[in-house]
DNA sequence: AGCACGCCGACT
DNA sequence: GTCGGCGTGCTC
C-alpha cells in the first residue's frame, strides 16, 4: 500500500487545505467528509473535515492524523462543493466556511488540562501565587488551564504552570472534549430474570413485608402495561417515581434483583407523531397563483412571489411544500432571524408535524446536532424552517428552497467571515441539487425585480389581500407644519395623537414604529454643545434611561451619565433625539390609562421575552406596542388598526446608495401590520418631507414606481445590480498607517482597475474599538469574471501586507456587500 | 484564530 | 533587577 494524504479542512483563516499523512491502518477507513482529529501548531489538536485522500508528497514533514472520529462522513460531497465555492466566491478560507456551517458540537478542539502529580513529595519554597495554584491542584487533582485562572482569580497563569511543570509537580496534557452529549434518560424495567408469572410471584412474595416497594413494582406494571413488563419494557424512572415512592425504595428493589435500571439515549426534538392538517383550500386566486408557478419553474430555476401582506403566500408555501413531500423531496424554508417567531412554527409544525425541523440560533447547539445527524441519516426531517445558517445543513435531495422576506438585508452575514448573503446562496445550494428556488416578498429588492425584468427569474404576483382585509389608508403628517404652527406633543403631531386615541377609545391595538432602541441617540450640552463620545469609537454614546447608563452601540462600552457637561462643567446635559424607550415613556404620559410595551433589542433580547411580547399583544393585554424594525417583521395581529411611523426622515437621511430601498421596503412592511378583517387599517407617517418620492411611493404603496426609478439610479452612478461591489475594509490602530495603506491600496488597484475604484474614504464610523477604519469601493461590470478580480485584488492586498510597515493591518474583502 | 517567542516600561 | 505588556511570525 503507498502512502495516502489527507487534506484537511481546519477552523482557521488561513486560505488553504492543510495536508496530514493517514496511518496505514485509517486508510481503508476514511472517506472525504469525514471528521478526523489533528495536531495543528504546538501543542493544539483540532477536529477538522476531509476535504481529498490522495497520494501526493507534500514538499514539507507532515503530521499524521491522529483519529478518524465518524465510521461515516458528516459533511456530503455536495455541501463540500458548496463551501469551496463560497469561499472563493465570498473570499475566504475554507476552514471559515466550515466553522459557519457545523454546530459547534460537532467540532472538538482540544483544551489544556493540567493533572497534579501525586507522587510529588519535594519540598520547593513557592511564590504566593504558585503556592496557591499548587494547593487548588493538590485538591483538585486536574483542572482545565481557564477554570484554573478563573478559580485562582490569576488572569496569566501560564508562566506559573511552566514553572510548576519544570519542578515535577504537574503535567499537563491536550483532551479533546466532546461538547454534544446525547440526552439520556434513565428507565427502569423488571430484571429478566422475574419475566414470568412463576418467577414474579415468588419475587411478590419475598415483598410481603415491604409494602412500598410491593407497590412500586406494581405501579412500574401498570404504566408499562403487565404483558409488556413481562416482555421487559421499561418506563422512565421519572415517570415512576413521580407516582409516589422513594429512590430508597427503588434502589432497594433493583438491589433484590426485581428491577433494573437502563439509560435510553432519547432525542431533545421531539419526535412523536403529531396530528397534522391537510393543507387548506387555496382561493381561485391562489389557486392561479401556483398552477403560474407550477408552469414556471418548469423553465425556470428561480421565481418571485410579490404578494402584498396577508395574500397568503405562506399557504402557498405550504402547499408546495406538501406536493415536494409527496414525490420524496426535501424543502428548505428560509426566514431572516427576526420572522422566526412562534406564530409560523407553530402554523407550519400543525401542517408537517414531526417531518418539520427548526433550526435557528435560538435553539441549543445539542439540537442543532440532531437536526443535522437527521438529515444526515435521512430520518424524520424533510421540511427545514430556519435562518440563513440552515443553507449548510447535509440536505441529501432538496427539491424548493423557500427564501421568504427575500428582500431582508439581515440575510447578508456581515461579520465574522463568510460574509454570505444566504438568499444568492440558496440559489447555488438549489443549482447543486437541481432544485427550484422561491423568493417571497411584498417589497423585492431592487436588485431581485430586476432579474424578474431581464427574464432571469419568473414572476408571479398576488395583489389581493386574504378574506378581503383592506390594503391600510397611508395619511402623511407634517412634522416641520405642526412644529411651525406650536403644535407637536414632543414627538407626535397632533393628526397621530388624534388617531391614537379614537383607536384606544375603540378598544383597538396601535404599532408604533421607531427604528432606534434607546431614550436618546445622544445627550448635548445645552452651553458649548459638546456631545458625549465613546472613547473606543467614533460615535455618540446612546442614553439608556431605565439603566441610567450611556451605551456604545457599536463596542457595547458603558459610562455612567454625566450630572455636568465634562468638557465645560455646566449643568446643561440635555438628551438629542428619540429612541424607543424615549416613546414609550412619552406615550405614558400623554395615555397614562393605556397598557404599553416596547418589543425592541433591549427587551427582547431572549426568545421568551420575545414571545411573551407577542403573546401578551395577541391577547390583547397591551394596547399600545412601541418597536423598532423587530415588530415589522412575522407578526400578524389581528386587532391593530393604527400604525404610526414616527420618524421617517431617519430613514431617508442614511448616506447609502440602498437608503431609499431600505425605506421604502420597511415602511411597506410596517404599513402592512396594520389592516383587520372588514375594516381598513391606518397609517401615520411622521416626516418633515411630505413630498419625498420614496414618501409618496408609500402612501400610494406604488412599487412600480419605486422601482424604475431607483433602478434608474443605480443605473446611472453604477451601481447594483448593473455592476458589482465588493468593499475593502482596511483597520488599524495607528490612524496614519491606516490612511498610509489605503492610499497604496487604492493606487495600486487603480492601476488594475482605473476609474473602478472609488476611494479610499472613511466609514459611517471610522473608527471602531480603536481600530481606525477606511474603506476602498470597486465597482466591476456584470459581464466581467468577478474570479479574476477578486484574485487581481488578493494580489494587491498581499503586496501591501507583505510590507513591514503594515503588519498589523487587517484587511476585509466583503463581496456584494449590503 | 491561537499560541509562543521576544523585546521594552512600572513595580518589588 | 524582574514581571508582564503586546508586536510578530507560524501553523500541514
Amino acid at each position: 500500500m503507498s502512502a495516502l494524504f489527507v487534506d484537511i479542512i481546519l477552523p482557521v483563516p488561513i486560505p488553504q487545505h492543510f495536508t496530514y499523512a493517514l496511518p496505514d491502518d485509517m486508510q481503508s477507513r476514511c472517506e472525504i467528509g469525514m471528521r478526523v482529529v489533528v495536531p495543528f501548531g504546538r501543542k493544539k489538536f483540532y477536529s477538522g473535515i476531509v476535504a481529498a485522500i490522495h497520494d501526493r508528497l507534500p514538499d514539507y514533514d507532515t503530521k499524521e492524523v491522529q483519529v478518524i472520529l465518524d465510521d461515516r462522513p458528516v459533511v456530503q460531497p455536495l455541501q463540500l462543493d458548496f463551501w469551496a465555492w463560497m469561499a472563493e466566491y465570498y473570499q475566504c478560507s475554507p476552514g471559515e466556511v466550515y466553522k459557519a456551517a457545523l454546530p459547534s458540537g460537532l467540532k472538538l478542539e482540544s483544551e489544556t488540562v493540567v493533572v497534579y502529580n501525586a507522587d510529588y513529595h519535594e519540598q520547593q519554597p513557592l511564590s504566593d501565587k504558585e503556592q496557591q495554584v499548587a494547593d487548588f491542584l493538590a485538591q483538585e487533582k486536574q483542572c482545565t488551564v481557564s477554570d484554573l485562572s478563573q478559580a485562582t482569580g490569576i488572569p496569566n497563569v501560564v508562566p506559573v504552570l511552566h514553572y510548576l511543570m519544570s519542578l515535577g509537580m504537574i503535567f499537563v496534557s491536550e483532551q479533546l472534549r466532546e461538547s454534544y452529549k446525547p440526552k439520556i434518560v434513565q428507565m427502569v424495567a423488571l430484571s429478566p430474570a422475574v419475566r414470568n408469572d412463576d418467577a414474579l410471584r415468588k419475587a411478590f412474595a419475598t415483598l410481603e413485608r415491604a409494602p412500598k416497594q410491593l407497590e412500586m413494582v406494581m405501579q412500574l406494571m401498570q404504566l408499562a402495561g403487565y404483558k409488556a413488563a413481562l416482555e421487559g419494557a421499561a418506563i422512565a424512572r421519572a415517570d415512576l417515581l413521580a407516582k409516589g415512592g422513594s429512590a430508597a425504595q427503588l434502589a432497594e428493589l433493583m438491589k433484590k434483583g426485581i428491577v433494573m435500571q437502563i439509560e435510553k439515549v432519547v432525542g431533545r426534538i421531539d419526535t412523536q407523531l403529531l396530528d397534522t392538517l391537510e393543507p387548506h383550500p387555496l382561493t381561485p386566486v391562489q389557486q392561479t397563483a401556483i398552477e403560474q408557478l407550477r408552469n414556471l419553474f418548469q423553465t425556470q430555476h428561480t421565481v418571485l412571489l410579490h404578494g402584498v401582506t396577508s395574500s397568503g403566500k405562506t399557504e402557498l408555501y405550504i402547499h408546495l411544500i406538501h406536493e415536494q413531500i409527496a414525490q420524496g423531496k426535501q424543502v428548505l424554508y428560509l426566514l431572516p432571524e427576526i420572522a422566526l417567531t412562534t406564530q409560523i412554527t407553530t402554523r407550519l409544525r400543525r401542517h408537517f408535524g414531526n417531518r418539520l425541523a427548526i433550526y435557528h440560533s435560538k435553539y441549543s447547539d445539542a439540537e442543532r446536532v440532531e437536526i443535522w445527524n437527521d438529515l444526515l441519516a435521512q430520518g424524520n426531517f424533510n421540511v427545514v424552517l430556519g435562518a440563513r445558517s440552515a443553507i449548510f445543513l447535509p440536505f441529501t435531495n432538496l427539491g424548493l428552497i423557500i427564501v421568504d422576506e427575500e428582500h431582508e438585508p439581515s440575510y447578508k452575514q456581515y461579520d465574522p467571515a463568510p460574509r454570505y448573503h444566504a438568499r444568492d446562496a440558496a440559489m447555488v445550494l438549489a443549482r447543486l441539487h437541481g432544485a427550484r428556488v422561491l423568493l417571497g416578498t411584498a417589497t423585492p429588492a431592487i436588485d431581485t425585480y430586476h432579474n424578474v425584468q431581464t427574464g432571469k427569474f419568473g414572476l408571479v404576483q398576488l395583489f389581493d389581500r386574504y378574506q378581503g382585509i383592506l390594503m391600510p389608508q397611508i395619511l402623511v403628517a407634517d412634522v416641520r407644519d405642526a412644529r411651525r404652527k406650536k403644535q407637536m406633543r414632543s414627538h407626535f403631531t397632533p393628526l397621530l395623537i388624534e388617531h391614537i386615541t379614537r383607536a384606544l377609545a375603540d378598544g383597538e391595538q396601535v404599532i408604533l414604529f421607531q427604528n432606534r432602541r434607546g431614550f436618546a441617540p445622544y445627550l448635548e450640552c445645552g452651553q458649548c454643545a459638546n456631545i458625549p463620545k465613546c472613547d473606543h469609537c467614533d460615535v455618540s454614546l446612546t442614553y439608556h434611561k431605565h439603566h441610567h447608563i450611556l451605551t456604545c452601540h457599536y463596542c457595547g462600552a458603558t459610562r455612567p451619565v454625566p450630572v455636568t457637561c465634562p468638557a465645560c462643567g455646566a449643568p446643561s446635559i440635555e438628551t438629542r433625539g428619540f429612541g424607543t424607550e424615549k416613546i414609550e415613556e412619552e406615550i405614558k404620559l400623554i395615555f397614562p390609562d393605556a397598557r404599553v410595551a416596547r418589543m425592541d433589542l433591549d427587551t427582547a433580547r431572549t426568545r421568551k421575552a420575545h414571545e411573551q411580547l407577542i403573546h401578551d399583544f395577541e391577547q390583547h393585554a397591551i394596547d399600545i406596542l412601541i418597536g423598532t424594525q423587530m415588530i415589522s417583521k412575522g407578526l400578524d395581529f389581528d386587532a391593530v388598526s393604527l400604525v404610526g411611523i414616527l420618524d421617517a426622515d431617519a430613514m431617508l437621511n442614511y448616506p447609502d446608495f440602498r437608503a431609499f430601498e431600505r425605506a421604502f421596503q420597511l415602511m411597506a412592511q410596517v404599513s402592512g401590520r396594520a389592516g383587520r378583517k372588514n375594516r381598513q387599517g391606518t397609517v401615520i407617517l411622521q416626516t418633515t418631507n411630505p413630498d419625498h418620492p420614496v414618501i409618496q411611493q408609500v402612501i400610494t404603496n406604488n412599487f412600480a414606481h419605486h422601482y424604475a426609478i431607483q433602478i434608474a439610479e443605480r443605473e446611472t452612478f453604477k451601481y447594483p445590480p448593473f455592476y458589482r461591489l465588493i468593499n475593502i475594509t482596511l483597520k488599524h490602530k495607528d490612524q496614519n498607517k491606516t490612511h498610509r495603506a489605503a492610499d497604496n491600496l487604492a493606487l495600486a488597484l487603480r492601476h488594475l482597475f482605473g476609474d473602478r475604484v472609488l476611494g479610499p474614504q472613511d466609514p459611517v464610523i471610522a473608527r471602531i474599538q480603536n481600530l481606525y477604519i477606511r474603506q476602498i469601493v470597486l465597482k466591476i461590470e456584470k459581464k466581467a469574471s468577478p474570479a479574476r478580480a477578486k484574485q487581481l485584488i488578493q494580489q494587491a492586498i498581499h503586496a501591501l501586507v507583505a510590507q513591514p510597515e503594515y503588519r498589523s493591518l487587517i484587511v476585509q474583502i466583503d463581496v456584494d456587500p449590503m
